[in-house]
DNA sequence: ATCGCTCTTGACGTTGACGTAAAGAGCGTC
DNA sequence: GACGCTCTTTACGTCAACGTCAAGAGCGAT
């Protein structure tokens, strides 16, 4: 294994670009926990793959509360009502996604059409310039 | 035409689930116009497109201040430089949208993956049932 | 040992997007 | 003509997600 199997804050704040403001606040709320030595956080490959969920949530409009709720549901340690409670959460981020990505393509066919208008008219006001 | 051209504020607010409060926010901000008849707002079709792009918007992860910003590009009567200027903004916001699908994409891939294993513990623990 | 660096913990500040409460105008109706 | 309803403005409140100090601890280099 040549991968560091620990990271500092100021390591994965580049990593991600993101202010340790930020990792602290995180797990203040209990989206990370990070093992001390002495006063320092040192973060594992765990607490890494946790900050890329959290990261990429935010990015597609989770709020904080709701990617907590999601990493909880990761904890393998459940009967099965639990399970089915889960199942049901994941199915709704699911759902919630897929309306997302109807949004997101109905935005991205109105800014290309805003765009070929836009190159319709930069190119009639050159054909003018050209007279 | 049978489709009515104006509309209260409380039709509106019931069609898009959201509070008066909110749509005269959003006249506050600069983002709709609607005309008045003495005090109260009337809302065109217009101002009613101009609400579905807000909160589409709004959806995918864009601030109210990016939105007017995207509104305001739509007035044509803008020269060459402007709408040069617009046109980068628009390839901007495409990017970060088609970023997005990615990350949902990434998203959707690990709940996915989630419901399969907990479907896969529930049936063990039904065959540990049956025996 | 002291400089400089990164790390830490509070605690208050900020920004965006509204919520909420107060006080009043118009208007159909009983 | 008073009641109840919706509409309005004004203004302060709130919540999330951090930012920004302030004050200090550890620690390798000079």
């Amino acid at each position: 294994m040549t991968t560091p199997r620990t990271y500092t804050i100021r390591q994965l704040t580049k990593e991600f670009g993101v202010t340790a403001r930020t990792l602290r606040f995180y797990e203040d709320e209990g989206l990370i926990a990070p093992e001390r030595r002495g006063q320092t956080r040192i973060y594992s490959t765990r607490d890494r793959a946790r900050i890329i969920l959290i990261l990429r949530g935010r990015r597609v409009g989770f709020s904080l509360a709701e990617i907590r709720e999601i990493l909880e549901l990761y904890r393998h340690d459940d009967g099965a009502a639990q399970l089915v409670h889960t199942r049901k959460k994941f199915v709704e981020r699911i759902d919630t996604l897929e309306r997302q990505k109807i949004d997101i393509d109905e935005s991205l066919k109105q800014l290309h059409q805003g765009i070929a208008e836009i190159d319709a008219r930069l190119s009639s006001q050159r054909a003018q310039a050209a007279e």
